[in-house]
DNA sequence: CTGCTTTTGAGGGATTCGCCTCATATCAAT
DNA sequence: ATTGATATGAGGCGAATCCCTCAAAAGCAG
């Protein structure tokens, strides 16, 4: 990358931590600091006046999650590069930010120096992640995770039972909800428990907290 | 409060957050900021050399909670004040804070200016919490709180045997891992059901994750 | 038509859980 | 010394769940 700066956009909803990371970001030499944005409204029509290399992005904002918006970013700017900032939620959204096509991952207790690391590495086109995930791990984690996804089909009904299980129902309630006997439902959680490799109900429950399909 | 500057301590572990802020508050001619402390183990060096009025304290931090600093720092100085400021974990934790002893609630997300309100208000002997929760109500809530809480005190205990259902551990496995008969666990669930008001094991994983004692 | 997947269901036995009462030891507070 | 909270445990019984096999209707691809 020598073709000047690097040019990059701030979104988090938090004024003081926002205005604080832009202000220093903008004193690099080698960093361009376009715009900051509050909402993901604001960031889109930045997007449309400037051209940009790299987003620098709270996962946690108001309206729409991180990983939602960077999911449709994506397919309207494919180059786009996007570094994920993530305040104590944290690890529990790595998989899902690596899937949406996140290229970096910094936690906002790590030093101001590891923000630069990032953004300079990601604007190579290399990966950033905090260190205790090597790069390496990264490429076969992701693949990893690609494959087991299109392995586990969870079909239409399963999901609405594991809704269910997730929810805290018993096999009573499940029935007069779902309107099927036991015996279904035992089918159906049994093939649940063996695609996506559970022991306990508590992994269900994670699961379905993970992928939104209940509310913590 | 006619006695000078308001003379004030931040704790976050955010360097970035940290550094922004205090930065800010300082500018103020009515506020004296001490120091900037990164740990529990500095903030407490820091109260030994300084006299303080309040504390600015991020509400999730490393080693310990805000919550859990909170109670212990006001063991040992009964009159300081203390503000937290929290990310978008939130809501969760106010009833939790102001049990322990918190006087005041800012949002990260909230503009600057909130802050100063809320550091004026706080150190005039008065609380502070987001609009939304009006002053009138505090007082009420907060006293409902005490009823409410002293009676759903969770033991030592019945934490560790509510981390190993969290866990999806089966009555069998925490026998094993806890050296305690499967009656003893019987008694330890049925206590936290009782006291947090858990009607499913979900309730409990979700209870368990929202209070970072199991991650996702 | 013939498989393959999905969804539905039954029978029956093994295991686990939930809930009830009763009981003991410890520690701290009154 | 008595009370209260905490932690430990036993016995027993019914309800819930798990696990295995067998089966059938519907939809879809080859």
């Amino acid at each position: 990358m020598s073709t000047g700066k690097i040019r990059l956009i701030m979104i988090d909803d938090h004024e003081l931590f926002r205005d604080g990371l832009s202000l220093f970001l903008q004193m690099q030499s080698d960093l361009e600091v376009v715009a900051a944005a509050a909402s993901p409204l604001e960031l889109r029509q930045l997007l449309i006046q400037h051209s940009v290399d790299i987003i620098v992005m709270d996962i946690s904002l108001p309206q729409q999650s991180g990983i939602d918006l960077t999911r449709q970013l994506l397919k309207e700017y494919p180059k786009l590069k996007i570094i994920f900032l993530s305040g104590n939620e944290g690890q529990a959204y790595i998989e899902q930010s690596l899937k949406a096509g996140g290229k970096g991952f910094v936690p906002k207790s790590a030093p101001k120096t590891e923000v630069l690391t990032a953004i300079r590495k990601v604007a190579d086109g290399q990966f950033y992640f905090p260190s205790e995930l090597a790069q390496s791990i990264f490429q076969q984690y992701i693949s990893q995770l690609h494959l087991q996804n299109d392995a586990s089909t969870v079909t239409e009904r399963e999901l609405e039972v594991l809704r269910c299980f997730a929810n805290g129902m018993s096999f009573r309630e499940i029935e007069d909800h779902l309107h099927i006997s036991k015996k279904t439902i035992e089918h159906h959680k049994k093939a649940i428990f063996d695609k996506l490799g559970f022991s306990s109900n508590a992994d269900l429950v994670k699961y379905a907290i993970k992928n939104n399909i209940i509310a913590l």
